[in-house]
DNA sequence: AGCCAATGTGATAACGTTCTCATAGTGTTG
DNA sequence: CAACACTATGAGAACGTTATCACATTGGCT
């Protein structure tokens, strides 16, 4: 027990052959007599052998394996992404290395750094800071990244968002559809890519409408929340509807509401950004701006496995940018009457 | 551009200097004369190296990196286990490679075969099948293993769950005093170790008390559960409560309770077991067991980690067992009145 | 018989690191 | 001033694979 791994010299020595027909055997290349690969099976089956990927990638075989960096794992939304990524990298028999930036330049540069060490072949990644795209100038000539939920600023890189601004522009004019005239824009980090496209979508909407926009605040925590309804609900003429950023302000948005005791849709209406699970269940069911989640997540990833598939020096120089559409769910939060059982993050 | 990665052997060249020297320079081992790795440094910021994490695992340098398999990466409750798993592994500088098992025991297999080629260092696991264990006895005497959630029947395997039973106990203990007589556990597939455990916890509780015991019936889909509930509850003596083995239960009761008409906790008490997001928010607010999901996700990753640090001929012969405390998280569901607006996974 | 293609196999040299050993200059100490 | 530790460096082998080349041995076809 605790032997050291078994070599290809070791099962060649007891197989009473080379090392090439090993190696032949395993990759099926070139010619192999069938009594040869019979010995050959069983001394990898008495020695317990398994392939040293390390030793194959460096002698130029391809590593296998891609890289994701999104920022929390913790967030349903991320997750379900790295979900269908990973599914479509056990479809081409390649492993995924996973890791969180938090929301952090440094480290998400950083991490990508030790992922190329680790050579991974390509990259899918959702970008919290402009710093990652320095990387990339140098290191992305030749590891192919596609970017997902935000765009990357590298000619090369290929991205996959959702029509941001589209989404938040058919929610705002459904409010405003139901006759509202104050509606408050509620968006996380004013100064990421997704929450400034919505707030545009917002913004153009009540424009059109003839109705005055509010500002992009910074409200990323729980209590900005409460705290920027609090005040706003105590103004003379206060909102009478609220467009939420992402689906963590709708849920904080959600307890406000309840906690100070306004009701909705009555008092005030709401709209997410984002569906996410059981937002169907909430008192009353939450009306969103679905995004299609998963397909995100596929579509970056075919992308990445397209790149792959050609030999380096034929991919093309300028990435390829989708971007997928999504779709209003009303339920009752918007004041619809919305059917009373409609299943969130249904396939 | 589009050139090959620079080698150490360039950037040697480079700074008019041997091989050893910038791999000394790099790993800050051995003498390297200041003025010498000042040139050295130059050479590797011109070329952009950056060093080869395969030829350094192959030459016996620890890979760094572990495994992380979960059933999968959509479920909520795995998202944050992974989500604490790579905290950790941040933390000790290791990258992680993450892979669902989709609860098919070849894919399992197959892709901790896969990673063991790749040389992960140790593995973090929720195992899905037992044929993993296989694996185990010939592969895991070199490389440590951790399971969580679920205990893995290998001697030196160590393991975190939480104490499944005891807390099904106790919520079964809390309907009881409600004055329930008949209730029934929802338990998604009945093999699985965590709802075998919660069932038993659930049946000691009614044993204590004289009442009767339902069977741990399968009902892993909406569809089954729904059916169930339209079921029992049109008999002649139909449950007055339910118990939900897990938080994909909890939510399918919800949504059956809701569409069947029936209001909680009047008609049906509801206790779940594992908390989620928005069970505070729901209609009523779901009294939940819940479990400490990112202790026993960072638990796991440090059990792995201390392993990793001793050497591998003084590693434990056979695995530590924890346990982690749950705790009854009272909201109204149950019958309580509930404080209105305690939080989901609050730390 | 003579030749060529198909089949089957192994020696050797890489791949990019790090380890071991050898070498040499420079102080320090008795 | 010898002996010795410390500083500083490089040559060469090794890690476990695979690509390339070279060499047999067949068998079928003129």
């Amino acid at each position: 027990m605790l032997m050291k791994r078994a070599t290809m010299a070791e099962v060649a020595r007891l197989a009473d052959v080379g090392t090439m027909t090993v190696s032949r055997f395993l990759n099926g290349s070139g010619y192999v007599n069938p009594k040869t690969a019979t010995r050959v099976q069983a001394a990898i089956d008495r020695l317990g052998y398994r392939p040293n990927q390390m030793a194959r990638a460096l002698r130029g075989v391809k590593s296998r394996s891609i890289g994701l960096i999104v920022p929390s794992l913790a967030d349903p939304f991320f997750a379900i992404c790295a979900h269908s990524v990973n599914a479509i990298a056990q479809l081409h028999g390649y492993s995924m290395i996973l890791t969180a930036s938090n929301g952090d330049a440094n480290t998400e540069y950083s991490e990508a750094e030790w992922m190329l060490e680790k050579h991974v072949e390509g990259f899918i990644i959702c970008p919290t800071s402009a710093k990652i795209s320095k990387l990339a100038s140098a290191e992305f000539q030749r590891t192919p990244i596609v970017s997902f939920d935000r765009p990357l600023e590298v000619p090369r890189a290929s991205s996959v968002v959702v029509e941001n601004s589209g989404g938040a522009k058919r929610a705002t004019e459904h409010l405003i559809g139901h006759g509202h005239k104050r509606i408050h824009f509620l968006g996380d980090s004013p100064d990421l890519f997704t929450i400034k496209a919505r707030f545009d979508g917002y913004r153009r909407a009540l424009q059109s409408a003839g109705l005055a926009a509010y500002k992009n605040l910074e409200t990323d925590t729980e209590a900005m929340v409460l705290d920027y309804v609090k005040k706003v609900m105590s103004e003379r003429k206060p909102p009478t509807a609220f467009l939420a950023g992402n689906n963590r302000i709708s849920r904080y948005l959600y307890r406000a509401m309840f906690q100070l005791g306004y009701d909705i849709p009555k008092d005030v209406a709401i709209v997410g950004f984002d569906d996410f699970d059981m937002a169907d269940m909430l008192h009353p069911p939450l009306t969103v701006v679905r995004q299609p989640i998963e397909l995100m997540g596929t579509t970056a990833a075919e992308v990445l496995f397209d790149q792959l598939k050609m030999k380096a020096d034929s991919r093309p120089e300028v990435g390829s940018k989708t971007t997928l559409k999504v779709e209003l769910i009303l339920r009752s939060s918007c004041g619809c009457s919305g059917k009373p059982h409609e299943r969130a993050n249904s396939k």
